[in-house]
DNA sequence: AAACCGGGGCA
DNA sequence: TGCCCAGGTTT
């Protein structure tokens, strides 16, 4: 069942309009606001919109601005690798296209930051050319429209999504009746995913295409489209030293950057490395090496396995400083002192739990 | 804290 | 060509 004439009859009534993007066709307006959009949300993009514009009030402006000028007008927004990429596209539009965007998605998409569904949205509102938009929510309309199961971002599901998508244009006649229709369906595939087909809690009963939609239908919307598989986080094992002597505990400050940035924590070594050979490199005078438990610690983007090995010192004074011109961060420290240094949470908590085994003393 | 996101970049 | 991710925000 074809959904486009009740969609553009629902977005000419029901649709968002009077935004400063919707006044106007032309290609660097509306690239412009395709850009902000992809990233943020309409209210925040508004004002953003009009400093942009006032500031670089065509493709040639912006062409010729630095790129300092271009970002302190990004500043705010995110995503500044865009910001970029913005100021790459305005330059090959002047340098390779005489000023003027091209006119068809096939051409648009050659342009940095300008991907498939960007160059379709331009080239339809601007050039009502008949291509297919696919963005997030437009994903999700036709997802829970027609059924589709799995995974979006795979891709076999994606291309079910994007032949649906060509199939669901406005036909050729209804395009030649009616000039501004390709830009009223794009708009309203935005709008019915933005306002009615949301994520969570989808306005099914004010939907224009419900009577076709197997999620409504079949109470599914909180099913469909489906959502993405939990990548199994990556897997990394260190092992970490812990050497002690009386009252004290060996211990390595990070670099600043990457993780736990500054902080100080146990020495890490390679998990597969030999103990003995690590002391002696260090001029540890290992007295007793007994490898521990397993320590697992999960972050956001990976699992982390801590493989700690314990390694009594010898009470005698020994000199780091000569074998560690490698590791110059590494400081004997005080148990008493070890509160009051910033340790990493997981650390922290390794420490506590053989403190209070009295392994450490 | 987790989900989400078009396009770029890279194998 | 096909997959992954950086870099953010929202729920």
């Amino acid at each position: 069942m074809r959904i486009a004439p009740r969609l553009i009859a629902w977005q000419r009534v029901h649709g968002r309009h009077g935004l400063p993007w919707q006044l106007t066709r032309d290609p660097y307006r509306v690239w412009l606001s395709e850009i902000m959009l992809q990233q943020t949300q309409v209210a925040a993009v508004i004002d953003y919109y009009a400093r942009f514009l006032k500031k670089f009030p065509t493709v040639k402006k912006l062409a010729q601005a630095t790129s300092a000028e271009v970002m302190a007008q990004w500043a705010g927004l995110g995503y500044y690798a865009r910001a970029r990429n913005l100021h790459a596209c305005a330059q090959q539009v002047v340098n390779t296209w005489g000023g003027s965007f091209p006119t068809t998605a096939q051409e648009l998409v050659t342009l940095p930051g300008i991907g498939p569904s960007t160059a379709a949205a331009i080239a339809a509102f601007c050039f009502a050319e008949r291509a297919a938009i696919l963005d997030g929510n437009v994903k999700r309309v036709f997802s829970r429209h027609a059924g589709i199961e799995g995974d979006p971002s795979l891709r076999v599901v994606e291309q079910q999504l994007w032949a649906i998508a060509r199939k669901q244009l406005p036909t050729a006649r209804i395009c030649e009746d009616d000039p501004d229709a390709m830009a009223s369906y794009t708009q309203g595939l935005m709008d019915l995913g933005a306002t009615l087909c949301t994520r969570s809690r989808p306005r099914c009963s004010e939907c224009p295409i419900r009577a076709n939609c197997i999620a409504h239908k079949e109470g599914r919307t909180d099913e469909l489209p489906s959502a993405r598989a939990r990548k199994a986080l990556p897997e990394r094992t260190v092992a970490m030293l812990i050497a002690h002597r009386p009252g004290q505990l060996l211990l390595e400050q990070r670099p600043q950057t990457g993780i736990w940035g500054g902080l100080w924590s146990l020495p890490e070594f390679e998990p597969d490395s030999s103990s003995a050979d690590l002391c002696s490199s260090l001029g540890l005078n290992a007295q007793e090496i007994q490898p521990l438990t397993d320590f697992l610690h999960v972050f956001t983007h990976y699992r982390l396995t801590i493989r700690p090995v314990l390694v009594r010192v010898s009470k005698e004074k020994t000199s780091l400083k000569e074998s560690l011109d490698n590791r110059p961060a590494l400081q004997w420290i005080s148990l008493a002192s070890l509160d009051s240094k910033g340790l990493p949470a997981p650390i922290r908590k390794l420490l506590l739990g053989l403190k209070s085994d009295e392994v450490l003393s």
